[in-house]
DNA sequence: GTAGGTGCAAAATTTTTGCATGTTA
DNA sequence: TAACATGCAAAAATTTTGCACCTAC
């Protein structure tokens, strides 16, 4: 249970020790890895306490990305996807299935060659693989696909 | 006009040619670079065409994505971005104001190693280093700003 | 007790869909 | 003219906001 870390954290910076915010800190625990969309941990959530709502889910994420416990991710299908205490990875998307892996490629992106970086100040890299899973690409070497 | 060669493929490929693509391929055209989103697009071809549908904008879209002439990017802020025939290319976006900023950092992302690969078939990568641009960072150091 | 947090409901955004009508080839 | 494309309006889905009430400290 490492969300005991996150907890210490919102005391310390003077936000309140919720059951609302435990509660989320958990579910995102017992999700890692499985880049859950907001409505999934709203669901966890609500397996013990129904009554949370959806917008107190929302503050709660915006606020652990604030405090860099948790990160959002895009993974192009138009929903946020939350990480908490995430180790720095890249993902492989299935364009055609929809299924996300983990990919353990250890690319330092924020060390940017300064003549590129046209003065930003990179604090942290979102690197997406599009293609095909396994089982998606299976079929497709005979007979190309109609879409 | 590059976008000449977009209708040619849209009548080889059995499509229609008609005057709502033609403008969605214009509107891309003029904004290349520049990240729109559908509702960009939406009205810059509502300026010649004002009866033109976001349904229409969004399916023209799809079809230009689906034919490879146009690349959908998520830059983190819920909406669709638009890039008509990229040169691949990273992007730096500021977290502060949004603001986006084309990164030629020549890297082939998709060869990805075999050991990490999971079987996927990666066709395209999308890079996005997040932090603060110059305007937004400058300000940083002696005060937090209040956003 | 008070500052801050939550639930609810409504709104705002973006994107999709059904269907009658219009248009390209 | 026949298949395809569009406009419109409504729906879906996700996320945000206003406000009265509640609670952790």
């Amino acid at each position: 249970m490492n969300s005991a870390a996150a907890i210490r954290r919102y005391r310390r910076s003077g936000h309140k020790v919720t059951p609302q915010r435990v509660a989320v800190l958990r579910a995102l625990e017992a999700l890692r890895g499985r880049h859950p969309a907001a409505s999934d941990i709203l669901a966890l959530v609500r397996r013990e306490q129904p009554r949370v709502s959806p917008a107190t889910v929302y503050r709660i994420l915006h606020e652990l990305c604030d405090m860099g416990q948790a990160v959002a991710l895009d993974l192009g299908d138009g929903r946020a996807r939350f990480d908490i205490n995430p180790v720095p990875h890249a993902h492989l998307v299935c364009e055609a299935c929809g299924r996300v892996e983990d990919l353990l490629w250890s690319l330092d992106l924020t060390r940017v060659p300064d003549r590129l970086r046209k003065g930003f100040l990179v604090t942290g890299a979102q690197v997406t693989l599009v293609g095909r899973c396994p089982a998606c690409h299976r079929g497709e070497v005979t007979a190309i696909p109609s879409g």
